[in-house]
DNA sequence: CCACTATTTTATTAACTGTTGAAGTTACGA
DNA sequence: TCGTAACTTCAACAGTTAATAAAATAGTGG
């Protein structure tokens, strides 16, 4: 998704703080993982219970925790032979709550003609 | 991004609405397009304005704009031979406003190890 | 050190997404 | 009704991303 601007642009309200807000959103922008971030939010768990949870497979699911721990959304803790994940901090699980909230209320509206 | 789940699936927080709201997230989820809710978030414009602020090609704003407005973000609203476009909501000035915050706090953590 | 469990990494492939030129639509004024 | 301005839609190509099998790594208990 590169820009090329050509010519001098204008009005652009933070076009970096935009663009680090749009790679978290596209990481929470897949209903996998959203889910288990949401499965997170509830408690620290364990790879193990996460593919339990949802019954994918297990090199799956390591690549989607993999994105969420890339954008610094959750983190990791190693006990023994279990690793655990959990919600990086609390800003994660107010955006999450909140996106949610919002969601209930946007209609998926199919863009209706006026 | 289908999901074959061959077996009985277990604890699934709340699979439809996850699913709506990682649209929502997805549709934000690309800095042009997040930019553009964020102007939208200043006042109502119409296309051309919406062009010439970023220098962006027609079409491709159009295309966005589509996006953004097949997932009820935005609305549009014709006068003329213009067309205007606006935030569809304040829930979607809020959830915009909110993730900018959040997204501020939240450094890009590259995944340290532990 | 070996077997075993837990999890990650790599590589492949299929599916998806974004951009854009070109063609189509709508409204308005001459 | 022609011309034109403001937009949208279409189609195609390029780049990105997700799922998965297979191989690799790390920790634990013999």
């Amino acid at each position: 998704m590169k820009h090329a601007h050509p010519g001098p642009t204008v009005a652009m309200t933070s076009s970096a703080s935009s663009e680090r807000a749009a790679q978290l959103f596209r990481a929470m922008g897949d209903g996998a993982r959203l889910r288990i971030l949401e499965l997170l939010a509830g408690k620290e768990l364990c790879v193990t219970e996460i593919v339990a949870a949802f019954g994918d497979k297990f090199s799956t699911v390591s690549q989607r925790l993999r994105i969420l721990r890339g954008e610094g959304l959750i983190v990791r803790r190693r006990e023994g032979t279990h690793i655990y994940y959990a919600l990086a901090d609390r800003h994660v699980a107010d955006l999450i709550h909140n996106a949610l909230a919002h969601a209930a209320e946007l209609e998926a509206g199919p863009a209706k003609e006026s």
